[in-house]
RNA sequence: GGUCGGGUGGCCGAGCGGCUAGGCUGAGCUCUGCAAAAGCUCCUACAGCGGUUCAAAUCCGCUCCCGACCUCCA
């Protein structure tokens, strides 16, 4: 097995992966808040990693993924002021805080099985590990490093500092973090204005609070993953993970978090996925120009000229690498869906292919090239590429005009499995011809009596009925080993 | 404003010192009753200006654009 490059954050530098414990792979990804409908960026995060969860397995390893549910804490504006996102919404739908929560965990659930990703090996609440948080507060405090101001309690960023390196992720140094940051209002009680919370005392009209040593109140944001993470994959694992935006503040806070209270790099590799874009702008909803994944598939949405399947959308994803920006635009769909259309017709038409006593090119070589290509920190577009270079060959050999011996042609079948299924996640959608028995007979029917009448030269009613199969959505096309019909969606 | 990251052919998007991916689109050809599909061929690019080097899209400098974070947005 050739080794595994990756890129991390932390060294800004593609590395060696060499799992702490292996064949053990701990990957801890940030999960979404639920209190509203995921937001496509969100998704494509997760497909990255889901992406990564799946081709370490593929590459042997036993991987814990971790994704955790944030369903408390989370504040407007993410300081350590203002509403609850979950109490905002509630008030506003007229429900319970859970019930937001409940809502949109089931969407998101819903919107990711679409997607086809894999379920995470654990995906734990904030809201179920508030204990954890807790003690993990305290052990930061009895370390000093936190300080408490009316019931809340502020992580000390200066002190940290002064034996370790705050800006370490985002790369940038404490001054200019410092100077940099805007005057703010409403800084609190803190001390610095670095400094964030660990633990937040509940206003009176707070509906979601825990009793603490402090008093009542919640958790800060930050400390859950570490909470989580430190219970789930141990004080030093090997993968975090999340979208760009996470990395100056809340992973920044995760990492001071952590150290703080174990006195080690909870961290190996820190990997960060790339934001999403609309027409060339940041998709955000003050622009106007965000459409929930839902939209996207039907269409409906000023922006899209019509829906696009999720499998088009996640294969549109892979076309590129996860740390360079997404665009979506109309037009780069489109481009993808004839390509991915292109991509799985000649997958189905592998079960056809007629083998022969030898392959006219090298099969072990293209293996090879997609391994070197996901090694190569998870570049699925090159991998794809290289798949597309087997669809010349698959469409070539079933033209005649290359071959394949039978012990290739299985080995081809084993290589579109295990990259185009297990590793991308992607899946057949269409009801291509035989999907369905009553079909498949009634079309057999149809395409038969076609034939009599094309041997007679009726032309015209040959076309006739090619034309209006076309308007019900199923393609006729005759070849010359006769006519096949697929059922396009 | 500060910090960080980008600008690649008609569009999307890899590559990141020499061998100049891939997809989509357009043109032509082969096949075909016609379509469709498929195959073949063509259009060959690296924001601009300098510099380093035998050799630069790839390294360095400057300029111009764009984005992210610092401030609600994933």
């Amino acid at each position: 097995m050739e080794p595994l490059f990756l890129y991390n954050t932390l060294s800004r530098q593609k590395e060696k992966f060499d799992p702490i414990q292996p064949p053990f792979v701990g990957m801890y990804v940030c999960g979404p808040t639920v209190y509203s409908d995921v937001h496509l960026g969100n998704c494509r995060t997760f497909i990255s990693f889901d992406l990564i969860y799946r081709y370490l397995m593929h590459a042997g390893y036993k991987v814990r993924y971790v994704r955790n549910i944030t369903d408390a804490g989370h504040l407007e504006g993410d300081r350590d002021e203002g509403e609850d996102k979950f109490a905002k919404k509630a008030k506003l739908e007229q429900v319970e805080p859970m019930e937001i929560v409940q809502k949109y965990s089931l969407g998101f659930h819903e919107v990711m099985g679409l997607f086809n990703t894999l379920a995470p090996s654990i995906e734990p609440t904030a809201t179920g590990h508030i204990s954890e948080q807790i003690e993990m507060t305290k052990k930061i405090i009895a370390q000093d490093f936190a300080y408490e101001v009316n019931g809340t309690i502020y992580f000390d960023v200066q002190k940290y500092c002064e034996k370790n390196n705050y800006g370490a992720l985002s790369n940038r140094n404490l001054d200019d973090l410092l100077t940099n940051t805007r005057e703010l209002s409403g800084q609190g009680d803190k001390k610095g204005r670095l400094d964030f919370a660990l633990w937040i005392k509940a206003k009176p009209e707070h509906l979601m609070r825990w009793p603490s040593p402090w008093g009542w109140g919640f958790p800060g944001w930050h400390i859950e993953c570490s909470a989580m993470s430190m219970k789930y994959l141990g004080e030093r694992f090997d993968i975090h993970g999340g979208g760009m935006d996470l990395i100056a503040t809340h992973h920044s806070n995760e990492l001071a978090q952590s150290v703080a209270c174990n006195h080690t790099e909870p961290v190996k590799y820190w990997m960060h996925t790339n934001m999403l874009t609309v027409n060339g702008a940041r998709m955000s909803k003050t622009a106007g120009n965000g459409f929930l994944p839902h939209e996207l598939f039907t269409g409906k949405h000023p922006l899209l000229e019509r829906g696009y399947s999720p499998m088009v959308v996640k294969f549109f994803m892979m076309q590129t690498h996860y740390r360079s920006t997404l665009d979506f635009s109309n037009e780069a769909l489109s481009a993808s869906e004839k390509g991915f259309t292109r991509l799985m017709s000649a997958v189905k038409l592998m079960d056809n292919l007629k083998s022969s006593d030898t392959s006219s090119f090298s099969l072990e070589e293209l293996k090879k090239k997609c391994y070197q290509a996901m090694n190569d920190d998870f570049n699925s577009p090159v991998l794809i590429a290289h798949l597309f270079d087997g669809v010349r060959l698959i469409n070539s050999i079933n033209d005649g005009t290359a071959t394949i011996s039978a012990s290739d042609l299985q080995e081809l079948k084993k290589l579109y499995q295990a990259f185009l299924y297990d590793v991308l996640g992607l899946k057949e959608e269409k009801s291509l011809g035989g999907s369905n028995e009553l079909a498949a007979d009634l079309m057999n029917l149809v395409l038969n009596i076609r034939k009599e009448i094309r041997s007679k030269k009726d032309f015209t009613t040959s076309d006739l009925i090619r034309d209006e199969l076309k308007k019900i959505n199923i393609v006729i096309k005759d070849t010359k080993d006769g006519a096949v019909w697929e059922h396009s969606v």
